[in-house]
DNA sequence: TTTGATTATCGCAATATTACGATTTATATT
DNA sequence: AATATAAATCGTAATATTGCGATAATCAAA
């Protein structure tokens, strides 16, 4: 069917899934990490380090809006893009604590 | 086109895009949490727990099983799956790493 | 050997994602 | 007003994902 049936599934779970999305491909992965170090910033600029087009980077920079981890400033003609500390925060305690949930041993 | 071009990015964008997708889909988020809290370990004690048809839920144990973040031990007609422990680290370092690469303050 | 229990796989349908060329939009500059 | 620049959006094509019923596979037990 190709429809996830988030209503099933609890807020959290879905929280949780929303944001491993924003690192669930490798092109924004990259993107994540050139904000993140300030290496680029105006979306041109994401569009020369990346191996992709420019509609290509753009759609991802839309997902990755949609999610909250960055956000974007119009300064037209240009837009600035950067993280959105807030997200990236709320993204970092999240994972932690699905990491900490582990019990060891585990039974195989 | 719906082809991820992984050739043209660095296999460690891939491994965390990869890692990222087991947590991407809220289903896997639970199966990995139930997992992790020990709460099931049976194939069918986790059908039992998900709202999901059984062939989902196989569907989804395989893809993980895929990524290398849960084992299957069989003992038929059973399968017992738990959290792989060395790639569960993995997962959590590799985040780490990823969410400590951010430099403050963001520039917008 | 048949039956029962459990899980994997097949086949299918529907929606989602990825990618890009072409176009549009929005603004600054000339 | 016309032009140039940068980014978003449209349209399209192809592949991927999600979901499930039905079936197959696997082994224990009767």
């Amino acid at each position: 069917m190709g429809l996830t049936k988030t209503e099933v599934f609890t807020e959290q779970e879905n929280r949780v899934a929303e944001l491993a999305k924003a690192f669930a491909h490798p092109a924004r992965v990259a993107i994540l990490r050139l904000l993140a170090e300030k290496k680029a910033c105006i979306c041109g600029d994401l569009v020369d380090e990346l191996p992709l087009s420019q509609a290509t980077v753009s759609q991802h920079l839309k997902e990755l809006k949609r999610i909250g981890i960055i956000k974007g400033e119009i300064n037209p003609p240009r837009v600035c893009y950067c993280i959105n500390e807030a997200v990236w925060e709320e993204a970092q305690q999240t994972f932690g604590l699905v990491f900490q949930a582990l019990k060891r041993p585990s039974c195989c």
